[in-house]
DNA sequence: GAATAAGTGGGGAAATGTGGGAAAAGGGTT
DNA sequence: AACCCTTTTCCCACATTTCCCCACTTATTC
């Protein structure tokens, strides 16, 4: 179960550095095997393979002449990149996908359960912003019992 | 299953260097023979051969005289162009492929499970824009339950 | 304060991508 | 029918990029 957010640097080779603690929970059940793709709120998901591979299959059944499974499928299975960590525990986030999300030197990595988002700087507050902006509707729909 | 995006170079000749990665498993099945043809969203398809068969008599077993059928079997079967890699791993884009689709120098190369589609850097663009432009009303019928 | 773990940077070998050239095939003209 | 010109295909060689590994600096813990 991944959670909490970190301020990484990406190097000038776009490798990205996973803090030592995610490490294992990542490693543990893929193999070493992890999956990177792009979400559709311009920021990145991170996944250990297994986690993946079901997802993928949804996405994959859906029928492709149809206009909104066939640009989702390209969105998340289009750009999806097996993925491992090198020696030191970092991950080369592909160039076509360090673009897709506008990612500089500065990115966040943001615990989502099963799954890590991967933020631009720029991108994760205005994430913040937007979500202050939304004030009291907030609540999605299937939440309404939510109480904090 | 092919996955990813990559941004490649056509050559002077209309030539597409298949990134390394892929190639063993676009040869394996098709023992070299690919097939590339049209696709209605303004992209090219790219099908080791055993793959697009089936696909290819569903769509002469449709009936000719029905207007839809029609247009679709004259797109996909009127396209497909037989196709092979040369020693470097490069595949020839033949021209009237290249114009439908309006490849120009840089183009994307976009796994999609059991094939590729081959999209014009501007095509491509395009499509994000148009992911981006749905906003929550990307979630295509049938794939509502899906959670990333 | 020392030792160990974590994060950062860089270098080099091998695989990959690119371009060009020569040979062969096809088509049109004399 | 033969020849020449154009187009295509095949192959070789070079430049580039990528990936992997090693070494150093910084932080943390005992």
């Amino acid at each position: 179960m991944f959670q909490g957010a970190a301020q990484l640097n990406l190097d000038a080779k776009g490798r990205m550095a996973i803090p030592a603690r995610h490490r294992d929970a990542l490693l543990a059940p893929a193999e070493g095997r992890l999956v990177m793709t792009a979400h559709p709120h311009r920021c990145l998901l991170l996944y250990p393979a297994p986690a993946w591979e079901p997802i993928r299959a949804k996405i994959l059944a859906a029928p492709s002449l149809e206009t909104q499974s066939a640009m989702l499928r390209r969105l998340l299975v289009g750009f999806a990149a097996d993925s491992e960590m090198d020696a030191a525990g970092r991950l080369l986030v592909p160039p076509e996908l360090r673009r897709y999300a506008a990612l500089e030197k500065e990115v966040w990595l943001v615990g989502q359960g099963s799954h890590f988002e991967i933020w631009s700087d720029a991108g994760w507050r205005e994430q913040q912003e937007a979500i202050f902006a939304l004030g009291d509707k907030l609540l999605p729909p299937g939440l309404e019992s939510l109480t904090l």
